[in-house]
DNA sequence: CACTCACACTAGCGCTTGCTTGGTTAGTGG
DNA sequence: CCACTAACCAAGCAAGCGCTAGTGTGAGTG
C-alpha cells in the first residue's frame, strides 16, 4: 500500500508497543502518544488499527523473506552448509527486527481475514524455502525422519528463541544455529 | 484456592474460550453466556477476570508435572527411555489439556504480578524435570550439546506442537515423540 | 499571490468493558 | 418450619474503547 517514511518510522513504534502491551491492550491513544501525536491523526496514516497490525507483519515477513533469498544465494551447494545458512538468515532476521516477528507470531490471530489471506502468501513463500533445504538435506542423509515433521520441529525451537534468548547477551544468533544443526545433524 | 466442582468446570468453559479469543477479547459477558449464567454470578465464583486466568494456568501446570512425574518413575533408568518418556508426557498432556496448555503458553503475559509469582515456582518444577533427564542423555553421549540450549530448543520444539498439530489427525502424541527423539540423538 | 495537500488538532459520539449492588431462589440441616 | 448458604439475577455505573467530523496550519507549487 502506502509506504512513505514517516508510516514506516510509525509502523516500527507500533510493533514496539504491540510486543511491549499485546495488539488487543495497546489503545490507539498509546499508540499516538508515542508518536507524538494526538490519537486522531493516527487515522490519517492508517485506514484503522488493523491496518496498522498488518502493516507491522507485512514489513517483518518481507525483511525475513529476502535475507533467506539473499543467504541462500551466497551459498555453496553442500547441504549442511544451506541448512545452517537457513538458520542462522532465520535467527538473525528475528532478533534484528525482533518486535516485527513477535509480533508475526504471536498475534497473527488478531488479524482479519483480508490481511490474513494476503499475508499468508508471504509467509507461505518463505516456508517454501525452508521446505527445500530440509529436503536436500534428507536426500544426503545428513538428517532423518519424516520432511513434514522435522521443518515443523526446527522452526518451532527457531521461534521458540524468542521467549529466552537475550540478545544482549554474549551468544550470537550464529552460536544459536550452530548448536541448533548440530544437535540435529547425524554424527 | 478454591476448588468445588462447579468451578472446576467454568475453569474449563474459560479456558476452552480464552483459546478461541484470546483472553483479552473474552469478555465476563462472553464467559458467563458460555457457563450458563449472566455475567454479574461470574464474580460469586472467581474474584476477577484475572483470577481465572490464574485458575486456568494452575489447573494446566499441576496436571503437567503430575502427569511428567509418574511417567519417569515408571520408567527404567536408560536414558533414551526417559527422554522419550518425557517427551511423550510433555505431548500428551499438551492435547489432553490443550485449552489450558495453550493459554499457559500464549497468555502467560497477562497474569498480574502475583499469580505469575505464585505459578512461576511450578513452572519451573516441571521444567527441572526436563533438565535432569537432558543431563543424564548428554552424560552418557545419547544427545550433545549444551544443557541450556538443547533443553530450550527441544521445550521449543514440542510447544510448538500446538500450532500445527491436528490432535483429531492419525498421528499420536506418542509418534511425535519418537520423530522428535529420533531427530535429536545420536546414530 | 492563490492554491493545494499532507499532517495535525480538538471535541466528542456511540458503544463495550470489568465490576458492583441489592435482592431473589432453591436446597440443606437442625 | 425456620435459619443458613451457595448460586444466581437485573440493573447499571464509571471508565475506556475505536473511530469520526470539522478545523487549522505551514510548506511547496502554479
Amino acid at each position: 500500500m502506502n509506504a512513505s517514511p514517516r508510516r514506516k518510522e510509525l509502523t516500527r513504534l507500533a510493533a514496539q508497543l504491540f510486543v511491549q502491551e499485546g495488539f488487543d491492550r495497546t489503545t490507539v491513544r498509546m499508540l499516538a502518544q508515542e508518536m507524538g501525536i494526538k490519537s486522531g491523526s493516527l487515522f490519517h496514516h492508517f485506514k484503522d488499527k488493523q491496518e496498522i497490525l498488518a502493516a507491522v507483519i507485512e514489513e517483518g515477513t518481507q525483511n525475513a523473506l529476502s535475507i533467506a533469498k539473499a543467504a541462500l544465494k551466497q551459498c555453496e551447494d553442500d547441504p549442511e552448509a544451506r541448512l545452517h545458512a537457513m538458520a542462522r538468515a532465520h535467527l538473525e532476521t528475528l532478533f534484528a527486527d525482533r518486535n516485527a516477528h513477535v509480533v508475526a507470531l504471536f498475534e497473527w490471530r488478531r488479524l482479519d481475514a483480508a490481511s490474513r489471506a494476503h499475508l499468508s502468501h508471504l509467509r507461505d513463500a518463505y516456508e517454501e524455502l525452508w521446505v527445500e533445504v530440509i529436503d536436500e538435506a534428507l536426500a544426503v542423509g545428513l538428517i532423518h525422519g519424516d520432511r513434514f515433521f522435522v521443518s515443523r520441529f526446527i522452526l518451532g525451537a527457531l521461534n521458540w528463541t524468542v521467549r529466552w534468548h537475550d540478545p544482549a547477551g554474549p551468544r550470537t544468533p550464529d552460536d544459536l544455529a550452530d548448536e541448533l544443526v548440530a544437535m540435529i545433524t547425524a554424527r
